[in-house]
DNA sequence: GCCATTGTGAACCATACGGTACAGAATTCA
DNA sequence: TGAATTCTGTACCGTATGGTTCACAATGGC
């Protein structure tokens, strides 16, 4: 009694967020949107609330994946291996256009602090997250809970600047660099 | 033979680049400047040649006072002692509600990225020559050229950092102690 | 006092945006 | 086959944007 033709949800989801990740959520417009996910306007307003709302959706998406990935490193190598790991990641797998496009949560702080608040909050609040893991790891390889928590608020900053440094389109061997002298400072500390 | 009163251009100027710094390009719309800097659309386009243009005025003049200020540390204390200051001078000013607006160049670097790279590139550059000033401390603290370029590029990822994180609206406290945290590794490994 | 010159406010324009309405197409069940 | 149902393409709407035009007002020279 219907019409079974649906339009694959997550895929298109994939692809939306794709296009947020790499120009944000201001410069992405609807049509950008419905192009990249092969659907028309009412589609996509039968699938989702609004363009906003559907941001939301993407920037929540990316952060449990990222999440993920950091928590799947986390316990599968050494604590402070998976850290640096994670850092390099993104430059290490070659033909990856998304190493240019930074993180998605950094990038939104930035684009909506000072105009939508509550956007820039959200992502802060998963940059916390991201940093507690980071906190985690850190008590794993030893170190005394109130340098962990130290260390970690570090390394969420030296983290949020490689995303930085990485939209800035530079040779990927400087970033793997600037990686490897912080941590081999990091460690020297802990030594 | 002519009507000499005219709108005072470098007070407007200013006016407009903290609009432009704490919103964004985008997001800062031509009434916003218009409101701001307190004149009408006909003096400005008579004044400017257009949004972008005006922009890239306001970005260079933040890049000249940023560097201009940097280099004022430098001439006015020991090398590391200048560019922590560097670090910490925009969250120590108490009243000033700037901390909360990062820095230009970043945020314009994750602005327009994927989106106006011309933009993005004049931003990055800018990033490069403070990185410059950076490794110019270093070798005046006597590091070793090698050691001192490769210090200056972590030390920008992480001035990129400290520049998203204080957008983040945390206590000023733990921004300071990340900066505290980081020069500790980077003196220790100097001593 | 009158005219030329120049800066300014306000109306105007084309475009593009996010969001809605609606008619029509495609499928299922009878 | 045909009616009922549900999804989708498209036209449409109000709004807001960056940018232009133009008439008016304020000055200085005569």
């Amino acid at each position: 009694m219907a019409r079974p033709i649906e339009f694959d949800r997550p895929k298109a989801v994939n692809r939306a967020l794709a296009l947020f990740w790499r120009q944000g959520y201001q410069a992405t417009t609807l049509a950008d949107l419905l192009a990249a996910m092969g659907i028309g306007r009412s589609s996509f307003y039968a699938a989702f609330a609004d363009k906003r709302s559907f941001f939301i959706e993407c920037l929540d998406l990316w952060a449990a994946r990222t999440l993920d990935l950091l928590q799947r490193a986390r316990a599968e190598m050494a604590p402070l291996d998976a850290l640096q790991d994670f850092f390099e990641r993104s430059f290490l797998v070659a033909r990856n256009a998304r190493a240019d496009w930074g993180c998605m949560l950094v990038n939104t702080v930035l684009e909506t602090a000072g105009v939508d608040d509550d956007l820039a909050a959200r992502a802060s609040h998963h940059l916390g997250e991201m940093q507690g893991v980071f906190q985690a790891c850190l008590l794993d390889a030893g170190v005394e809970p109130g340098r962990a928590e130290e260390l970690a608020a570090m390394l969420m900053v030296f983290n949020e600047g490689i995303r930085v440094s990485s939209r800035r389109r530079l040779p990927a061997a400087q970033h793997l660099r600037s990686i490897a002298t912080a941590f081999r400072l990091v460690r020297g500390t802990l030594a």
